[in-house]
DNA sequence: TCGCTAATTAGCAAAAATGCTAAATAAAAG
DNA sequence: CTTTTATTTAGCATTTTTGCTAATTAGCGA
């Protein structure tokens, strides 16, 4: 949902993770000692991106890798622009329906 | 400030203010009529807004005009893909591909 | 199993955002 | 100056967000 991806950027230590993220995968824990803000508050900025789909999480083994959705934050910079009337869909990427 | 921008986007209805924008300025009492909120919520929207610079106001006699402000939005767009790692060329004044 | 490390969830309090009604302001008209 | 219309500001209650500590889950290796 679009509201909850806006709602996610709205804070700014859960844009510095996306920032952070911009340069590969990176684990929780190394992610989390990047901030001032105690360990559990940095896993809910986490999850509130989780659940936006702006990153995603894997597993490996006892730690927790998290990535970009680079395809996300492409749409939502379109639709950013679309308010100035920008159209959506010229960026060269394919387009795929089904997942 | 960028937090104020973000903040701003991150409501529903202040997203359809930009939506609804983008045809052109637009005086503050067909903005609200637009919503089902109170008048006065929405003057506080307009007023989020106003305060993150993604619209302007002009005083026409006794209404108030708003337009959004585009170079703001496209800095905004571009703030969204520097998550990316997208090169964001600010303010670029010449345009050759609008030609 | 136990112990260890990594990360999340629970629960609570403080802060911020939201939305209402009532009151105030601003400009124009009479 | 008073009224009328357009819009904002004040004040308050409700909801949401934030951030902490404590507790819990998950995987790994001895």
């Amino acid at each position: 949902m679009q509201n909850n991806i806006f709602k996610a950027l709205a804070h700014p230590d859960r844009r510095k993770v996306l920032s952070l993220l911009r340069s590969g995968p990176k684990l929780a824990g190394d992610l989390a000692a990047e901030f001032d803000s105690s360990w559990p508050t940095m896993s809910r900025h986490l999850s509130v991106l989780r659940e936006a789909d702006l990153i995603s999480a894997e597993r490996q083994g006892t730690q927790i890798l998290y990535r970009i959705n680079t395809s996300v934050v492409e749409d939502t910079a379109g639709a950013v622009l679309a308010f100035i009337g920008v159209s959506q869909n010229d960026n060269d990427d394919y387009e795929e329906a089904a997942e």
